[in-house]
DNA sequence: TTAGCAAATGCGACTTAGTTGCATTAGTAT
DNA sequence: ATACTAATGCAACTAAGTCGCATTTGCTAA
């Protein structure tokens, strides 16, 4: 993706073109795995505010150009592209080794049976196990 | 479940019997829902030590008493039967209303398709949705 | 181009779940 | 009863994430 391409990108969302966001959006779309706070924080060569990063992610999240994903670990992890919406979900894969947290696109949510009276709307699913690299 | 085989799951998983476990282990058989630490210690009469509470969970779940769960709240809820194991695993609700956390015991864990080079070992799931009672 | 406004940044202080070290207390085995 | 070990309580700490506010920057419309 092109420089050109991430500026349309936040353009297209309504966002404005910030050095941080365009530096964000460029880790991101070379990153191969869920970012965390601190793999942002480290792979930008000039550090970012922790707040500015923390906002920037959410305001992200909110118009769809990356997800959050949660793997148990406590700490946040996130990944281009927008929230899974239905038919869109996929599951995470959580290597127990290293940590690294990869998006497993091609996941299908399962269908899963829930008491009466309760009403499902959405699956999360996590895997764990031991990744290519590991 | 009586006192007396509260004070044999402690003695049976080499754990002393202490007033604060009792006390814990009486709320969580009393518990339809899984707790939290604020759950717990609001319904404990006299309190306890944030430290000695948090310790406890530890022990019981390391000896699988208890299971922790992840609701993607940033907040540990815990709840009486071990750590799922292959075949005895279970989903868990989470209730966008009002944040309660129910086992799912029927639940049947989905097989999931994972890439080349990489190996599953658990999968975890979360329901979201409303609950019978909201 | 520039003036002006809203949004983004950076800074510091704060919140809160959970942890750790340590002295004291209470279970348990002998 | 004794003595040892584990559990408790307390205080101080850690770390992720949030919030208020002053300053700066991006965008728009004149």
């Amino acid at each position: 993706m092109e420089s050109e391409e991430l500026k349309l990108l936040l353009v297209k969302h309504g966002l404005r073109k910030t050095k941080v966001r365009l530096a964000l959006l460029r880790h991101f779309h070379h990153a191969h795995h869920a970012q965390s706070y601190k793999d942002l924080q480290s792979a930008l060569t000039n550090d970012i505010d922790k707040s500015t990063l923390y906002r920037n992610l959410s305001s992200f999240e909110e118009v769809g150009i990356i997800h959050r994903i949660d793997d148990h670990s406590g700490i946040s992890k996130y990944a281009l592209g927008g929230i899974p919406s239905k038919g869109s979900e996929h599951a995470h894969f959580v290597c127990d080794r290293c940590e690294t947290v990869y998006c497993l696109e091609a996941s299908t949510p399962p269908e899963l049976e829930v008491p009466e009276g309760f009403k499902a709307s959405q699956v999360q699913t996590i895997v764990k196990g031991i990744c290519a690299k590991c």
